[in-house]
DNA sequence: GCGACAG
DNA sequence: ATCTTGTCGC
């Protein structure tokens, strides 16, 4: 689904003379968390009908004509959520593969490192892609799926680490989460900031239902089930390939995707 | 009810 | 995520 799209054909309803604001776009789009996103995306292009608030209420509009997209994909995380695997589904662990993106405004830098059970590199690649989807909390997945699927073609790695959460999410389906089901492939989800939930000792949880775990005293990481795999065994094999704060195969991924961006970009 | 919110 | 220099510490 094209977000940008979307967002142009709510701005163009806006009739001369009339305004709108960030949030009534937002809530147009199916939620208003999306209201910086709409901000960043209309700002970058010298938009003069939109602003964070109108003064004259006589001149507002906000009777958009809408199918709210965003409602359609929370709808879709919620029914997929429920085909979500969280127990051990795979035979011996042979390697384990860590994706991350970097970006040069939307043109997307993917990166895909396969590692052995000894932490050495077996497999690396690239791919460089338009993403059409801006950042949006709760909605992460659908702007980098399409990195991550061109990625992942051909590869048959044991265990996925991504860069995200997993079921450590509002509704239970993450970018872990999604990118595992959809390639049908045990996922562990990995994220640098707690995103939901509340902390008890070391676990997480979402209306008392355990989601996932804080890794690490100073600077943790939030460790969440993607996709057929179980949390203890998540972080067996989190523990396994830590060398620094973040697990080796995501380290390196995302190192070579910087490296990827930087010199295309030079 | 209100705000915050993975990358 | 990206924009950026130096700097503290092992």
């Amino acid at each position: 689904m094209d977000l940008y799209r979307e967002i142009e054909l709510l701005v163009e309803q806006i009739p001369d003379g009339m305004f709108s604001t960030y949030k009534a776009v937002a809530i147009a789009l199916g939620d208003e968390i999306a209201e910086s996103a709409v901000k960043q995306f209309l700002d970058g292009r010298e938009n003069r009908n939109v602003f964070s608030f109108i003064k004259d209420s006589s001149c507002f509009f906000n009777k958009f004509k809408t199918t709210f997209p965003l409602k359609k994909l929370r709808e879709e995380q919620l029914e997929l959520s429920r085909k979500v695997i969280t127990d051990d589904d795979f035979g011996e662990i042979e390697s384990v593969a860590g994706m991350d993106v970097a970006y040069a405004g939307d043109t997307a830098y993917g990166a895909y490192v396969e590692m052995d059970t000894e932490c050495r590199i077996i497999k690396r690649k690239t791919v460089k892609m338009k993403v059409d989807f801006p950042y949006i909390p709760t909605y992460f997945s659908y702007r980098e799926m399409p990195v991550l699927n061109e990625l992942f073609k051909k590869e048959k790695p044991s265990v996925v680490m991504v860069d995200g959460n997993g079921i450590l999410h509002p509704r239970q389906f993450g970018m872990a989460s999604h990118f595992g089901f959809l390639n049908s492939v045990p996922s562990i989800g990995i994220a640098k900031k707690l995103l939901c939930g509340k902390i008890d000792g070391n676990y997480i949880y979402i209306k008392g239902k355990k989601v996932g775990f804080m890794h690490g005293k100073e600077k943790p990481i939030y460790i969440s089930v993607g996709h057929k795999i179980s949390l203890e065994s998540s972080l067996a094999v989190i523990k396994k390939f830590c060398r620094y704060r973040i697990p080796e195969p995501l380290r390196q991924a995302h190192m070579l995707a910087k490296t990827a961006k930087n010199e295309n970009n030079l």
